[in-house]
DNA sequence: ATCCAAAGATTACGCTCGTAATCCTGAGCC
DNA sequence: GGCTCAGGATTACGAGCGTAATCTTTGGAT
């Protein structure tokens, strides 16, 4: 398989939400994308992209003068990696601990919980129509 | 309200984990439960703990030449803590689309499946019949 | 009385992160 | 032909982290 998604911290995941959306951009593009959310100088998000190629979760190609860079994960991808990590180091990687917790004490909202349990209706019906794997 | 539960680091979770299960230890405690699952000198394991004392997640009491340490917050606050820090980094704060990702590409199994439906259910009982808060 | 082992206090060291600044180069504008 | 501006390359710098070592104190064993 292909090398792992690497570890983003925090600051690169806000660089990384840019390229999810855009694709593919120029870091003009990304400075542009993120001047009115955040005063980031230009210098400081060359540098976290620096890093993020460095770790290879961006990928750049030379294009005449400049670069142009893009994911070279998606997002799903790193967000599974991420949450797997997550409940490994918080809730010894199990699932229902975690959603029970963020169900009883935050009061989620009735919405959500309908959410949830048609998106495990769901799931529950493939599983069930296909052989275990 | 008291003060927030802090931050706290992947290596000092698996030392609070020993001192949510001990309630309250010595340094050689902590040292002793460790010692087979991992390698830490000692020393380390002091450090941890001071770190911890000092952003506030362990409490000390002097007990004759030596101290007593015991956590400051339940493991159920800084889970959750840990975990609304990490839905907000990840899924946009969002639960729903991270149980999504985790029943969708993971194969969760179907025990855990019926696990999560019966503890929305209940969820679902106990909002139905209360009044909102 | 002596010596050891456990634990506190202090210090270390290389790495990553957040947040840039500096320096350089080339492309376009006047 | 200079000037400016964007963007690449290099460097910075303090905080936090992982992982300890060293130095010091002291209670317990002999």
């Amino acid at each position: 398989m292909s090398a792992p998604a690497p570890k983003i911290t925090e600051a690169e995941w806000t660089v990384m939400r840019v390229f999810w959306q855009l694709g593919e951009a120029s870091l003009g593009d990304v400075v542009r994308a993120l001047e009115d959310q955040l005063e980031w100088k230009p210098r400081t998000v060359q540098s976290l992209m620096r890093r993020l190629v460095e770790k290879g979760a961006l990928v750049s190609e030379s294009q005449g003068r400049d670069f142009r860079y893009r994911p070279a994960f998606s997002q799903d991808e790193c967000q599974l990696d991420e949450g797997k990590t997550f409940l490994q180091r918080v809730f010894d990687g199990r699932l229902t601990p975690f959603v029970a917790a963020m169900v009883e004490k935050e009061e989620i909202s009735r919405d959500e919980i309908r959410e949830l349990r048609a998106l495990l209706d769901e799931a529950e019906k493939k599983t069930s129509t296909r052989k275990r794997s």
